[in-house]
DNA sequence: TCAAAAGTGTTGTGTGTACACCCATGT
DNA sequence: ACATGGGTGTACACACAACACTTTTGA
C-alpha cells in the first residue's frame, strides 16, 4: 500500500463478465447478448456488468447469470481478470470474468434492459466478439478443458439424471475426440462418483442405465 | 452493460497484491513486508499497491514486484480476484492478486517508502497476515502445488544452472514428501527438458551434474 | 576415515489403450 | 426388419513405485 490515502487515487471501473456454457443439440455453446448501446453496438458480446459498490465478485457474476438465464445455483467459477488499460474505449475498465456451466434444459433466456437479443453459439465457432471479449471466451475453453480432465465439473452441464452416453458426449465435445465407449464406461465407473437411478425405458433403443452424480465428492478426481 | 454511462457508477479502488516464493535455508519462504500506515499499522502483509489508471494489471504487479525485490524477468502469474466488499476498512478495494517465484541469489530486499521493513517469512507457518492476506497465501500455496506438478515452473525458483538434488528438494518442500531419488530422477531426464551443464567440483562431496532447463518449452509439461 | 550428497537398474503392479460383437427398444 | 444407441471383456504396452549399494570429494 502507498502512503496515500485511499481516495487520492484515480479509480477504475470494474465488470464482471460471464462465460455462460452449455451442451445443447450436440454441441457446446456460448451464451452471447447483443448490444444495444455503444461502443459495439449491435455486436455479440458476453453477458455482465459493472460490480456494484457493495456486493461481491462473485455476487456481481451471479446477479448477471441470473439477469440473463433465470437460473441460481450453478457451478460457477471465477477465471481470471482482464486489464490493460485500452480494452474498453471508454476509459479504464477492468472486468473479473467468470465461467458458468449450465444444464439447458432449466433455462429461458430473457432480453433485459442493456441488451436487444440474447442466443446461443457455438463456442468453438465464435469468430468475433466486442471489446476482447474474444480473448476472454478462448481463454475459458482452455480452463474449461482442464477442468474437465481433472474434475467432475462436467457433471454441472447434464441433468440431474443423466446417461453414460450423454457424459461421454461431453468429453468428446470438448476435447473434439472419440472416446473408445468401453474405456470411457471403466474409466468413470472406477472413480466411484456416479449412483446407480434404475433404466430409462423411454427411448426408442436399448434403455439406458441412469446415473447421478453422488453427493459430498471432493472436486478433484482426476478424470481423463 | 448497463445503460448507463461508465461515470454513473460508484468506483472501487483496485490493488494488485503479490505473493513472492523463493527458496531458501532448505525451505519454502515469503515475502511480506511491515506496514508503516494504518489499517494494520505494524502488521504483516503481501507486498501490493495500487493499479494506476494508465497501466495494466501485470504491470501493476511487475512495478510493486521490482520496487521490493530489485528484479525483473521473473516468473509471475495472475492469481485470482478477491473483492469482498468488507475486506478493506477503508472502503471498498478490489486486489488482483500475482504469484511471482523468484531465485533468492538475485535479490536483496528494500525498505520502500511505505513499509518499515520486507523479510522472508517461512510460507507455511505463517499465520497472521493484515487484510485477508492469509487467505491469499493459502490459495498461492494450493496454486504452487498445482502447477509444480504439471509445469516446469519449479526451474524459475533456482539458478540457471542447478543440481537434480536441488530440484528435488523443491519438489520435497512443496509437497511436504519425500521422493525416491532413483524414480525422481528418472522421470525429470525423461521429460527431456534439461541440459546437461557439466560438472560441479566446488563441493565436499561427489560433484554432480549441473543442468539447465532447455528453452522454448511449452509450459505445460506433467512433472509428477 | 568419515560425512555428505551423487549416481545407478530391476522387478512387480496398476493403469491406459486397442479392439468387435450382441442387446433392447420404437418405428 | 431396421435404425439407434446401450452394454460388455481381454490382451498388451507403458508408467509408476519399491527397493540398496557404491562413488567422489573435502575436511
Amino acid at each position: 500500500m502507498k502512503n496515500e490515502d485511499i481516495h487520492n487515487f484515480k479509480k477504475p471501473s470494474v465488470t464482471a463478465d460471464i462465460v455462460i456454457f452449455t451442451i445443447k443439440d450436440n454441441g457446446l455453446k456460448v451464451l452471447l447478448v447483443k448490444r444495444k448501446i455503444t461502443p459495439f453496438k449491435g455486436s455479440w458480446a458476453l453477458p455482465g456488468g459493472f460490480v456494484r459498490i457493495d456486493e461481491s465478485l462473485e455476487d456481481a457474476a451471479k446477479r448477471e447469470l441470473e439477469e440473463e438465464t433465470g437460473v441460481k445455483d450453478v457451478y460457477l467459477e471465477q477465471l481470471f481478470s482482464f486489464g490493460d488499460p485500452k480494452r474498453d474505449p471508454r476509459g479504464r475498465v477492468i472486468t473479473i470474468t467468470y465461467m458458468a456451466l449450465v444444464n439447458s434444459e432449466n433455462i429461458k433466456l430473457r432480453a433485459t434492459t442493456d441488451v436487444s437479443d440474447a442466443k446461443w453459439f457455438s463456442a468453438k465457432k465464435t469468430l468475433q466478439l466486442a471489446f476482447d471479449h474474444k480473448k476472454i471466451l478462448d481463454y475459458a475453453l482452455q480452463r474449461l478443458k482442464w477442468k474437465l480432465e481433472y474434475t467432475t465439473v462436467a457433471f454441472s452441464l447434464l441433468p440431474k439424471k443423466f446417461t453414460m452416453g450423454q457424459v461421454q458426449k461431453i468429453y468428446e465435445t470438448v476435447f473434439n475426440k472419440e472416446f473408445d465407449k468401453r474405456n470411457f464406461n471403466k474409466k468413470i465407473l472406477s472413480l466411484d462418483i456416479l449412483k446407480e437411478e434404475g433404466i430409462n425405458k423411454d427411448v426408442s433403443h436399448r434403455p439406458p442405465m441412469l446415473y447421478s452424480l453422488k453427493k459430498n465428492l471432493g472436486e478433484i478426481v482426476e478424470i481423463i
